[in-house]
DNA sequence: CAAGAATTATGAACCC
DNA sequence: GGGTTCATAATTCTTG
């Protein structure tokens, strides 16, 4: 284990050495953060195109909707369709 | 029971009555769209209270940070405070 | 105006009455948390028709698609889908 | 530009490239879904991190705290805290 | 107790 | 630039 509530180190040998929970915590911020900062710019490079599609002509809103569509229609196909169409045609929709 | 996958009706005497299970499906969309309109609305009301209390120079987020914080209890406060210290003190923040 | 960050009032007679904003403070949180109380019992309800329909013998997740569904329907009849059309078809979709 | 509301593409010489038009948006389209899956992997590896902190015996949620607490600008942070104590002390908490 | 879904909150983006 | 809507992130809750 690491660092718990009342700040003690319980794990078997870190005892001795209190500083490897602050070590092994270092590392996990600092992996995390990397990883968070290459989401960041990939975000930016998402919203590039988009800005890039809209000076093209494009209709952002309908590109999204067209994204979003293409995420979502593989799973839709499954297995809780034929439930919802069955509860469709009970409603008269 | 009521409309399964097959569309079939395996309930007792439910299966003389095909529409039974349609009508109850309808009640219970109805009941759930009424409740959910409802929710909405009073969605809007808060909203509604957050806007004046902007316009009467109050922070909202610094608001909405203080309505979090009475629904907590206070040892669930405490106890996350002190970690985030511990944590904190361990990178040397 | 209220109570800012120096914890000053600056109101125009508000500074004789230091009271006043926290006043106000304490209607506006009573009367948000009043409001997230009735949201939280009517989300109740809602959670406990879902539980009827589910022992009704209901599926709850393709009951959840078809609401969802009604929901979203006319708002997507609206102008927008002329161009996600167009778009599908661009890609043979 | 590209494709309107109508269908039409009213751009100087694509007039006779119909298709030119699709392929730029079938262009964009892959672009975007391409950085995508590659931002959904990233946030899955940030997700294991934690996943994995947490067997260290870390507390997520604070863990989680303290990564916002450093990305934010130590003069929001004060800014943030002194609103907050402040309309704590004018509810008597 | 772990995993997945659903609701809620926060932050960004677009329009006015 | 401010407000509003949309998208994403996170917490919570339920279910297996």
């Amino acid at each position: 284990m690491a660092l718990d509530s009342t700040g003690r180190d319980h794990t078997e040998d870190n005892a001795q050495h209190g500083n490897i929970a602050a070590d092994r915590l270092r590392s996990l911020v600092e992996r995390i953060e990397r990883l968070e900062e290459e989401r960041k710019a990939l975000a930016g490079d998402i919203k590039d195109i988009y800005a890039e599609a809209k000076s093209a002509g494009f209709d952002v809103k309908a590109l999204r909707a067209l994204i979003a569509l293409r995420k979502k229609e593989p799973a839709e196909i499954e297995e809780q369709e034929t439930l919802l169409d069955l509860y469709k045609r009970a409603l008269g929709m």
